[in-house]
DNA sequence: CATGGGATTGACT
DNA sequence: GTCAATCCCATGC
């Protein structure tokens, strides 16, 4: 990145990478989860490197599928690749990816990137400068992305969201580890939460 | 139809 | 460290 005369701008060619399609999410949710760190994530020319996720199955109670498909789950059992985008706390939005098989209700939440590409959009639609709260954390993400509720149902294999993989970015993410799920309090002892190891832009 | 909790964040002590 | 904000939706009467 550099910022000539005032008007920062990045120089970070955007990733020419293979989109995924739906073979990669249609596989078990925790080998979707655990892969989709070091994919890359991007809307609207904005965004960066996953580098933590979290699965949920509906055989799961934290899962909001394990209840069946009612009126806010039903996205969770569409085709795989399938954006599930729903609110939270009443002022959050957060973004997943179904996985599994149509008929299965399974996602991978995306719970933070390293901010790579656009920057300057980033922190204006955040409000804030410094680079480790740009999008450490799934509502901040989706902040700063411009990804809300109207994305829901939509699809990340052909929408205007997408994932991609590079050549060698599971050499940028480093190592992955498994770790227990943030923020529930329904079968919190599976460690179905995928972060790379030390990387500053996980979340807190 | 009324009620209570939640896959979070940011401000404040 | 604590806590309020704020609303959808699942549940229960």
């Amino acid at each position: 990145m550099t910022s000539v005369g005032g008007a920062s701008q990045s120089v970070v060619p955007l990733p020419s990478g293979k989109r995924l399609g739906s073979d990669f999410y249609e596989r078990p949710v925790l080998e979707v989860a655990r892969d989709l760190v070091g994919c890359v994530l991007l809307h609207d020319g904005v965004g960066g490197m996953i580098v933590e996720t979290e699965a949920y199955h509906e055989c799961e109670p934290a899962c909001h599928a394990h209840r069946g498909p009612t009126p806010r789950a039903k996205t969770l059992f569409d085709e795989p690749g399938t954006a599930y985008v729903y609110f939270s706390y009443g002022m959050h939005v957060l973004l997943n990816a179904v996985a599994e098989p149509a008929g299965v209700g399974a996602a991978v939440l995306i719970r933070a990137i390293e901010p790579i590409w656009n920057i300057e959009s980033m922190c204006e639609r955040r409000n804030r400068t410094a680079l480790e709260d740009l999008c450490s954390g799934p509502a901040k993400l989706t902040q700063a992305l411009a990804v809300d509720l109207a994305f829901n149902s939509g699809s990340l294999i052909d929408g205007p969201i997408e994932v991609r993989r590079e050549g060698a970015e599971q050499t940028a993410a480093g190592r992955i580890t498994a770790t227990r799920r943030v923020g529930i309090s329904r079968a919190i002892e599976l460690p179905w939460r995928f972060h790379a190891v030390g990387n500053r832009h996980v979340s807190a």
